[in-house]
DNA sequence: TTAAAAACTGCAAAATACTGCAATATTGTT
DNA sequence: AACAATATTGCAGTATTTTGCAGTTTTTAA
């Protein structure tokens, strides 16, 4: 591991093997390499100053992180919209004319509003005001807004309201966002009103289609929402025959 | 699920994983990165106020939010005239601790919702989504948005559902906008179902605030909304000793 | 209203970073 | 090879940052 034949490194071999430990790991500890390189920490801090001014690597306190590192996410910038826009792009296929549409919230099922076609006439039934405004931009669409106590987080209407209204529909397919999503724990999600408008939104609907990047595949939450048989088709950006897919494959339609 | 490849974590490499969760889930709370970052809540605050001083999310207590999530409707911000604010600006005197008010849509409500002091409790049934939203962002205000049929010009829930559910509640003060508005011919409007819902509107209040821009003063349109004399209160632009305003003092409290 | 949870404050310990300096190593020149 | 000029390294002392803890205040929920 340690490249410490002849007792005494150069400054230039031990900056190859910093940049080489960074490659490999996207960060380092000081400490690691001081005891690594068999040098005293301040030759590493050196190292690693040296490093950063010629923007080879992201200095920070205790180390050094990979200039590539950063956060991921763009400011004014939806969160893996590339992403969101594949699932809206696989959702739409599941819209046939005169549809009956129960929807959530959440940024992908506001994707899937923005790409439905002109010319679709169906109707959607809503507890976001986001998603209904940006439905309500299709001329053929008949947008009906479930009314309830709008949450200050989740953007949505929430509370007994609108589980009794819910309770009056019944509709032919229901887009649903999942905030966990895991082959035995199932649906779940972290709070316990959500949950509760989830379930109803789900009773009133013959057909479930949940939306989940796929990174949040086989995360969990605290509180569950309904069980993966719950669902008829499952709609993530992965591609069906990815390896983390294979197990949901088999209890649900993977699209 | 944690990347904890080496003992410790460097605070950037925290810094990326809250901002992870928060785009994942839309929110974490601090006690749940406590555990899953192995260090103590005081640090994750920290971490927090960090992230929030930058901007990249918004603490609230007991964790916080994505901030992405907080403001996508604002793109389409409406640049409020002049005379929109000084209407707003004299609204807002009605409000008061407790108050439960009932407003309808239109660029002057949602420039009301803006200028709504955050230490406000109150509560706010609207049959607008872009208005909800805008009040949502006060943390004291209850919000409720009642249901129906999203129209696509006006942007407001209108319909049956609409109008039955208008009928449960009763609240001390009623914002509307008027399209016309005439000393002998009351306040008028131009399409039969919003007419329909600024009467149910109307109803469901003890008392009536009209705003409109003085430039409406003495027009008509096709259909009645109520007369005069329902008012409480006429709220526009014009000075109220201005010429056109003089009728009106003698049978509605201009503001 | 009270009780619990969360946030803030100040503080101290540990880790890390910086400064100047002397010892050592490297390089370039004759 | 000898020597000077330069660069690198480690060290000691000091400053800064980070973190957790205890006590207090604020916020939230019942």
């Amino acid at each position: 591991m340690i490249d410490n034949t002849n007792g005494s490194m150069l400054k230039k071999e031990r900056h190859a093997f910093i940049i080489r430990q960074i490659n490999l790991h996207n960060k380092v500890l000081s400490s690691d390499l001081s005891a690594q390189l068999q040098v005293s920490e301040d030759t590493i801090r050196r190292d690693l100053n040296n490093l950063a001014e010629s923007g080879e690597v992201q200095k920070v306190h205790g180390g050094a992180l990979s200039k590539s590192f950063h956060f991921p996410y763009q400011l004014n910038k939806v969160y893996a919209q590339d992403s969101k826009k594949e699932i809206a792009r696989k959702a739409l296929g599941l819209l046939k004319e005169g549809i009956v549409v129960l929807t959530g919230g959440g940024t992908t099922m506001i994707e899937i509003a923005r790409i439905i076609p002109d010319d679709l006439e169906a109707t959607f039934f809503t507890i976001s005001p986001l998603v209904a405004l940006e439905l309500a931009e299709r001329k053929l669409l008949t947008v009906i807004l479930i009314g309830g106590q709008l949450s200050k987080n989740a953007h949505i209407n929430m509370g007994a309201k609108t589980v009794s209204d819910l309770a009056e529909i019944k509709v032919d397919l229901c887009f649903l966002g999942a905030n966990g999503i895991d082959l035995n724990e199932g649906i779940t999600d972290s709070d316990w009103e959500v949950v509760q408008i989830k379930k109803a939104m789900i009773r009133s609907s013959r057909r479930l289609a949940i939306m989940s990047l796929g990174e949040k595949l086989d995360s969990v939450q605290k509180m569950k929402v309904c069980d993966l048989s719950a669902l008829d088709y499952l709609i993530t950006d992965r591609d069906e025959d990815h390896h983390s897919i294979l197990d949901y494959k088999r209890v649900v339609k993977i699209i």
